[in-house]
DNA sequence: TCAAAATACTACCGATCGGTCGTTTGTAAA
DNA sequence: TTTACAAACGACCGATCGGTAGTATTTTGA
């Protein structure tokens, strides 16, 4: 007895990330978890509920795999080290859960869409942290965005290619446009 | 009377994009284009079916796009031209049906899987006839491949935060990192 | 003109969807 | 040992899912 909510919620993210928002359901996490579906119900009032809380704790961890042991570091192995904590589990798992459920959730499932929003802002803001003692803000801006295109792109070429070296070629290319970004402001 | 089949797919790739594959059902696109569901069965044997038809569309619109008027121009204005037809209907219509699918699809669906991967697999070899004469065609295949991931990530941006100007920008940095290639290569 | 082929219809199937009902079980404080 | 409450349960809801059987209507070609 007794699920933990922990567990319910890294099943559900492992449920997202292999069939999406509107593919994954309730009954199938349920029965992963070893809950009758009224059960689920108990712990999360619905199936919306759940993505606000998946988001959390891949933003939670993603941000500690980007923080760890980084302090006093050079700009760029901290920016690297970043750019490779939210690359992480993608290639992987051959499908980014952030970017599933960008493209699952819609205007009937409002928070769940804030949820993502809120979730790609903080990552976004957190690449432009590092990225603005070194450069004006307006380019970091530039810069982290497109890093982060550039990352949630490649796992187009992991899905479907299965070609797990795009992955790394994204990360470095993006801490290269960082560095060139550098240069290009002195 | 009498529904094209060309409707019909037209339809249903609306369907793919806003919904994704799991999202869209058949009750739904029978009723936007006027037809009750069993009719629909008629001229599609089942769902899967409507994916290879949609792409198949998708991509020779994109293609047409690419050639048209680029005859005799340099392989630079010829290759930004293309990767504008790929980025297309990207940023309009803040979803793409492409990478919408990719995700989508799964091993319960392989029809639909393969021609996802057909799909993608020509786009990536239109670019690289594009690039290989004026580079190496490995180089070639890289260049392209992050092209692709490029413009696809940004319909993240697109969709999440309305950010249409990322998909310009990964346009012209796409287009930057193809010359930059050239000039390493001599 | 007339029959066959194509197209569309009504009506239905079993399965599953998200979600809720009333009830029982386990656990921990009083 | 009683009490109280979260947690889990079986059974069920109306709606919708993908898909099909049988029939009517339209289009077409000889």
């Amino acid at each position: 007895m007794k699920v933990t909510r922990g567990e319910i919620v890294a099943a559900a993210r492992e449920q997202f990330r292999e069939k999406g928002y509107a593919g994954a359901s309730m009954q199938d996490l349920a029965d992963r978890i070893g809950l009758k579906k009224a059960s689920l119900y108990m712990r999360f009032s619905n199936k919306e509920a759940l993505v606000p809380e998946v988001l959390e704790v891949l933003l939670q961890e993603t941000l500690s795999q980007a923080e760890a042991g980084t302090s006093g570091a050079p700009w760029q192995i901290t920016y690297e080290k970043a750019l490779r904590a939210i690359a992480g589990n993608l290639a992987e798992r051959k499908r980014c859960v952030g970017l599933h459920l960008a493209y699952g959730v819609s205007d009937e499932t409002p928070a769940a869409k804030e949820a993502v929003r809120n979730f790609f802002q903080t990552l976004r803001e957190h690449l432009i942290a590092l990225l603005s003692p070194v450069m004006s803000s307006d380019r970091a801006a530039l810069v982290a965005s497109d890093a982060l295109a550039r990352i949630e792109g490649a796992t187009l070429l992991v899905a479907v290619f299965d070609d797990k070296a795009a992955m790394e070629r994204a990360v470095q290319a993006s801490r290269r446009d960082a560095d060139a970004a550098v240069q290009k402001a002195r």
